[in-house]
DNA sequence: TCTTATATCTTTGTATACAATAAATCAACA
DNA sequence: TGTTGATTTATTGTATACAAAGATATAAGA
């Protein structure tokens, strides 16, 4: 894994706390790498906003519950845009992913709710694809290139530990209905079906916000 | 001004031309820099988009009218959005700021038809800053930080040399409703107000596609 | 002449050294 | 003791050197 990905992961993960303060030094030390490529990455970290400038070195950047709000905002706009785009323009090789990326997503909740509680992080990923399944079926190279460019808040990788198993048939559904949508080229129903989708993920992370930003992975 | 706006500036106003081919060693030598601070504004450029990599060096990217249209859905999106957002959250601050950027675009456009075209500069620069004025009001600093990295597409700053005093009159009728939106806190109006304002915009760019991207500024 | 292997040249990626600057410490003085 | 100025230290910004990887040119053999 390249040197963005590795401190980007750090946060994500909580390695590297909210608040907490990075220098160039530092990362070079702890990664066994010079200065230079250490730089390139807190650059692009500082361009999306995961860390912010210092007077010296940089720190991680501590979002609020206005932050969430604000993001979520953000995120159904676009998300429920390229819902909409998705069932004008989607493809029957589209249909066939996010069909699949749907199925893998039943299955890895079906594994969860079966009492192996490591397929969280499973969950997360088939949840992302089935997103990313959609944006590109929407045919719009540069929302694509925004979205995954969103500000990535680090808690929300987290949120999912707070799901219970009704919430997660929940967000199953809301699939299920948007995936159907999307079939029958109903772009209003996909994009409102998005909408009430994502701000399901909000008010999951606005409710656990305080046990979210003290968990340490 | 510094490394980054310096090539930015050479890419919008056509010094650097649509597929021409820039390396750090060329730039650095051009910049009486070196190659590390070159390398810097590079990487910002190429994860904007305004420039793409190749297998040896970079490229100015090359956008088609394809792009055009996606990059204008995005744009109109997120500043009708914001519109809306602002009509919802303005302050009297807020209105004091929109209404004299509306007043300096309408100043702008009045001493370019007396026939002082070199006043098409300030034209652009004060229809920014009643877009800027807008975002702001919208009070969320997510979408402002988007709106301000959508990708620049060097020929739309050239297109208004192609605005007759016909088409910069309808453009300041818009911004007037627009503007009159968002005082009533008329949501849907100022939104597609926006709307209709932004893909006037666009068919603009459209219509003069293959001059601008000919013109050398 | 055409193909393939080798050498050369270009260009990027990384390390390191040094300069510039801001922060922190310390000393001198009121 | 508290305040100011000088000194040291920490950290970033820039330059330069060298290694790594690709591309291009060259030469040898079929």
């Amino acid at each position: 894994m390249d040197v963005y990905n590795t401190i980007r992961n750090n946060i994500i993960q909580g390695k590297y706390q909210p608040g907490m303060r990075l220098t160039e030094e530092n990362l070079a030390q702890e990664l066994s790498l010079s200065r230079t490529p250490i730089r390139e990455a807190i650059n692009q970290l500082k361009s999306e906003g995961l860390i912010v400038p210092l007077k010296r070195g940089v720190s991680v950047r501590d979002f609020s519950k206005e932050d969430i709000r604000q993001i979520y905002d953000l995120r159904t706009l676009l998300e429920g845009y390229s819902a909409a785009q998705a069932a004008l323009h989607r493809t029957e090789e589209d249909l066939l992913k996010i069909r699949s990326a749907y199925n893998l997503y039943e299955d890895a909740i079906d594994t969860y709710v079966k009492n192996d509680f490591s397929h969280i992080i499973k969950i997360v990923e088939m949840n992302q694809q089935f997103h990313e399944a959609i944006i590109n079926a929407s045919k719009n190279e540069h929302i694509h290139f925004h979205i995954s460019k969103v500000v990535v808040v680090p808690i929300v990788f987290r949120s999912f530990y707070w799901y219970s198993e009704e919430k997660l048939r929940r967000s199953l559904d809301y699939h299920k209905i948007i995936l159907e949508a999307i079939i029958n080229q109903d772009t209003e129903r996909a994009r409102i079906a998005m909408h009430e989708h994502i701000f399901q993920g909000r008010d999951q992370v606005l409710l656990h916000f305080h046990e979210l930003k003290t968990m340490k992975e």
